[in-house]
DNA sequence: ATTTTGAGTGTACGTCCGTTCACTGAGTAC
DNA sequence: GTACTCAGTGAACGGACGTACACTCAAAAT
């Protein structure tokens, strides 16, 4: 009896004991901790990107895609809900990655437009994952999750809001600066949704619309008088 | 074993026989079950408000929610996507009986805004499972039933664009329209997505925010020339 | 009065799910 | 060199899931 779970158990070792792909065994206990971690919050980005976003995703299906018993997860997370907020965490840094892209090299007024949309579509296309997973789980999503997204979606908007509140317009609340912050946030999305199923050249068309999108915004902003009605 | 069988069936039949709630049995046999399908679609809106959107909702769940027996939903749907694809054309129903609200009564440039915006606000408050139907679908859901949402809101997308190529503007060209509606469009169901969840206090904020935002693109809109770049 | 129809019933199946538990064994601290 | 730690293992559980199948029994058709 003995022998026989030894026997049992044996053969799995040659399959399961080095999980990871790729470099496998090398490394310290926590690199090799952190490297599982990593598999997981990226098979968890690719699969729930397929299948039905993250309410959607299996703890056995991600441990089949990294290449784990099921059980091990729980060494990184305590539940799915926790990797969500990890992965929240994780595209936002992404996202605030981007705008520090956009800031640095210049500030010309004439240019920002143009600027911030290329940026914009190239760290699309560069974080797909992270992108789609933010645009996904603010309307889907386990509810924890899904109320981490809005509240960072929320202090994104507010930052872009103080940004904007430099531009000179005599006649402009700071509550105006906020609605227009919610507009442009709201196109931009709406344009990171699009760009992510689009092929290359619809990509193209996609640039070109935002731009005009931020010009016309632009354009009605400086005209706007907060004092005109209401 | 015969009388085994009998024995055992016989009284399930006082439970379900008569499956619907409030007024039973009435009727003929075609408006029975009209009355159950009405059901099956008015459970699948609620719980999948509730749950996990429409990819969330189990058969099984929605049939106790229905006080039906769940191999009974197949007299009705063949799927869950058909049934999905019915509660698109249902929700598309809602918001085009919305904007023939909007025309009827004044075209007055003027009211425009404040009119859309208030007929807006009321047709989401009448219909909130049809509008988080539609915002919710669009980015998860079932791949057919998110592909109906994404093309009938580019058809309405359409709709709006040839309506404003009405208004006056000498630099436009229909490109032009078609992306001002594609950034009206955005705005709205960002509004209508806002509305689902606020307190009534919070919703007289958000009617505000969306009528300045829609006068700031408005204006915008004017002063656009459609040959200044690109 | 009879047959036919079909919405709804109830059982049973195989599959996948999250979570528990005791375990192993290589890396680490002493 | 020995003891400890802990990431990963694998079996087992109870429950929910979709779907098949044969059934019932009033309403509709004949």
């Amino acid at each position: 009896m003995t022998v026989d779970t030894v026997n049992s158990r044996t053969p799995a070792r040659t399959h399961y004991a080095v999980p990871m792909a790729g470099s496998p065994g090398t490394g310290t206990r926590v690199e090799q901790k952190e490297r599982t971690r990593r598999a997981i919050l990226d098979a968890a980005l690719r699969l729930s990107e397929q299948g039905g976003g993250l309410s959607g995703l299996s703890l056995r299906q991600l441990a089949k895609e990294v290449g784990v018993v099921p059980t091990a997860f729980y060494r990184h997370f305590a539940s799915i809900d926790e990797l969500g907020l990890a992965l929240v965490e994780e595209s936002f840094e992404s996202l605030r990655a981007m705008i520090r892209d956009v800031r640095q090299g210049n500030p010309q007024p004439a240019e920002i437009i143009e600027r911030s949309v290329d940026v914009l579509a190239e760290h699309v296309a560069a974080n797909r994952g992270h992108f789609a997973f933010i645009s996904r789980e603010r309307y889907s999503g386990p509810p924890v999750v899904r109320d981490a997204v809005v509240r960072q979606l929320e202090l994104f908007e507010r930052e872009l809001a103080t940004d904007l509140a430099r531009i000179p317009a005599p006649h402009w609340s700071s509550a105006d600066f906020q609605i227009l912050a919610n507009l442009i946030v709201g196109a931009m999305v709406n344009t990171v949704v699009d760009l992510l199923e689009a092929s290359p050249n619809e990509q193209a068309r996609l640039r070109a619309r935002a731009e005009r999108q931020l010009r016309m915004v632009v354009v009605g902003a400086l005209r706007w008088r907060s004092d005109w009605q209401d």
